[in-house]
DNA sequence: ACTTTCACG
DNA sequence: ACGTACGTGAAAGTT
């Protein structure tokens, strides 16, 4: 282990496991490279043994695995991190991710460890299932394999990311990536541990009440759907839904699905004045979706030994550079209908003393956008600091602020939204249920009004065409091969994701800056309070009534000058027991 | 494994 | 006449 400590360049760690989730899987065994060509497999927890003694690895790794100057390296560093800190050795931080790395090259192409191997080293590595078998329930535990067949398995992967990281920092500066993954993402990576490991406090018994009512609630409107039917069927089935909708009721048949009609909640909403069974299944789907998705999925996912849950975020899923989330997915709990804000309640503070603060920023892609176009009509409305959508509203229908209607604001908003994701007149002519041509007319006088607007969105279609990938402000790229595309639908898809992601990536640069900063100060204040989630635009800690002050200064400082722009950021804070309190 | 639906930003 | 609004994850039915 001498060789550790003097190591001058990087070393590659990998850990094989018991399973798959790392808050629960347990170590099999430890690999180091030191040098390519050159691996050591510690195994620790094999069931026929030879293991070394758990204690004796502890101690001769800690040493290095919490020195600041170890240059530790590994294909998703946050999996390894999170087991080897609950084996009891504590990782200080990690200097390269392979896995990371390779999304800021490219975040849309495939980026496991085998993939990588191929297609950066031409390596073709011993496949994993022809250890533990394929995935499924017959798929063994690497603890009931040789330490031999296991050991060259991990010295392997320990090999392959030791040289990967030379080959994927030369494609990241190639790319202008280098920054971005040294000073955000590769922080970032022990930011999400811990996030992970501080998980969320759910209260069960409140979820336990809310399921039988919802039970309840399904049974009743199963039973009267299946009534005004006059047929018994699956109502979960949506092809037996559009069978009796549409071939024995006769109601008028809306858009197509791949096979058949769709019964989804538009097609519903227009189907509703026509007939009680449409209303029906509406409220059904909506029981049906709060109580599986979530009021009976959370209770499961509560951790036996710290009885929170603990979700996974993931850094390499999103096309756009955002979070993704989970197990659960803690990013879509309910907020905008009032049942599923019953669900958002169970998520509480931990103790008598606990709170939670959530801290949201205020229309940061608008004001991005307002950032990148230097429109002065959207600048204006951010510098002045009143609402948005009714200034949008009181442009679009050329009259005073004050004189804007509610339905005006409405539709504003609507145009506004849709400016982010490059909508067609069809789309929202269909959202305004207003005729095609008026739609036209819309987007064109909004594009009159807010010529900034129309002429950065065509720039910056033009330059993602000419460089064939669309860019935010960290220099994250994502390529769009669409652009070129022959086929005019991918086309045109391409076309607007190379207006969206511009804007919705640099949101995701600007949060993902501000919770390394807010990560490094709470550490370096001594803060007891923990970041325990992030929304996209929100971010949610866990403090309490003492700290909530000193917490709030720091982390609204943070978000609103995570990255200077031309327009004011804002953020929004909210406050109390339990997140649908706590949210602004 | 794929499709449909729907929860969120 | 194109039903062409971006990005996710999960459950359930269907194949």
């Amino acid at each position: 282990m001498k060789a550790l400590s003097s190591a001058s360049g990087p070393v590659a760690f990998d850990t094989e496991t018991t399973g798959l989730d790392p808050q629960s899987a347990e170590l099999v065994g430890i690999g180091l490279a030191l040098q390519e060509g050159e691996a050591y497999y510690l195994p620790v927890g094999h069931a026929d043994g030879p293991n070394l003694d758990p204690d004796r690895v502890r101690s001769a790794l800690r040493p290095f695995f919490a020195d600041p100057k170890s240059r530790l390296a590994a294909q998703n560093a946050k999996y390894d991190w999170h087991v080897l800190h609950r084996f009891g050795i504590p990782v200080r931080d990690v200097a390269e991710d392979t896995m990371v790395a390779a999304y800021l090259a490219d975040p849309d192409r495939p980026k496991n460890l085998d993939a990588l191997a191929a297609t950066r080293l031409g390596i073709e590595k011993i496949p994993t299932e022809s250890l533990i078998g394929a995935r499924g329930r017959e798929q063994k535990s690497m603890a009931a394999l040789p330490v031999e067949r296991v050991g060259v398995y991990c010295c392997e992967d320990a090999d392959v990311v030791l040289r990967l990281v030379p080959i994927l920092e030369k494609e990241l500066r190639a790319v202008e990536g280098l920054a971005l993954y040294r000073e955000v993402e590769v922080p970032l990576v022990g930011v999400l541990v811990r996030m992970e490991r501080a998980g969320v406090k759910i209260d069960t018994a409140a979820l336990e009440g809310m399921s039988r009512s919802l039970g309840d609630a399904m049974s009743r409107l199963d039973h009267e759907i299946q009534e005004a039917a006059g047929v018994p069927f699956n109502v979960k089935s949506t092809r037996q839904v559009a069978e009796v909708l549409f071939e024995r009721l006769k109601l008028p048949k809306g858009k197509r699905t791949k096979d058949g009609y769709s019964t989804d909640e538009e097609v519903l909403e227009t189907l509703a004045p026509l007939h009680p069974i449409p209303r029906l299944l509406l409220d059904y789907r909506q029981a049906q979706k709060l109580k599986s998705a979530y009021v009976d999925a959370l209770p499961k996912l509560v951790h036996p030994e710290t009885g929170r849950v603990h979700a996974t975020f993931h850094q390499t899923i999103a096309s756009t550079g955002r979070l993704s989330a989970s197990d659960p997915s803690l990013q879509n709990i309910p907020i905008r209908s009032e049942e599923g804000r019953a669900i958002r309640r169970a998520f509480v503070a931990e103790g008598a003393k606990g709170l939670l603060a959530s801290f949201d920023y205020s229309q940061i892609e608008l004001r991005l956008l307002a950032h990148f176009s230097h429109d002065p009509v959207l600048s204006e409305a951010f510098r002045v600091g009143g609402d948005v959508h009714t200034a949008t509203a009181a442009r679009l229908f050329g009259v005073a602020p004050d004189a804007v209607t509610p339905a005006q604001r409405g539709q504003a908003k609507t145009v506004n939204f849709g400016i982010l994701y490059g909508m067609g007149a069809a789309r929202l002519a269909r959202e305004l249920s207003l005729s095609r041509s008026l739609a036209s007319a819309f987007i064109d006088e909004y594009k009159k009004t807010h010529a900034g607007v129309a002429a950065y969105m065509a720039e910056m279609l033009a330059r993602a065409r000419e460089r064939g990938y669309a860019e935010t402000m960290l220099h994250r790229r994502r390529p769009l091969p669409g652009l070129r595309d022959s086929h005019e639908g991918r086309r045109a898809e391409a076309e607007r994701a190379a207006i969206n992601t511009p804007i919705q990536g640099s949101a995701a640069d600007l949060i993902k800056v501000a919770m390394v900063k807010i990560d490094a100060l709470v550490t370096e204040r001594g803060l007891r309070s923990r970041l325990i989630l992030q929304v996209h635009d929100e971010l949610l800690f866990e403090t309490d009534e003492d700290e909530i002050e000193s917490l709030a200064t720091l982390v609204i400082e943070a978000m609103e000058h995570a990255l200077p722009l031309r327009v004011p950021l804002v953020v929004h804070r909210g406050r109390g027991k339990n997140w649908d309190e706590a949210h602004a």
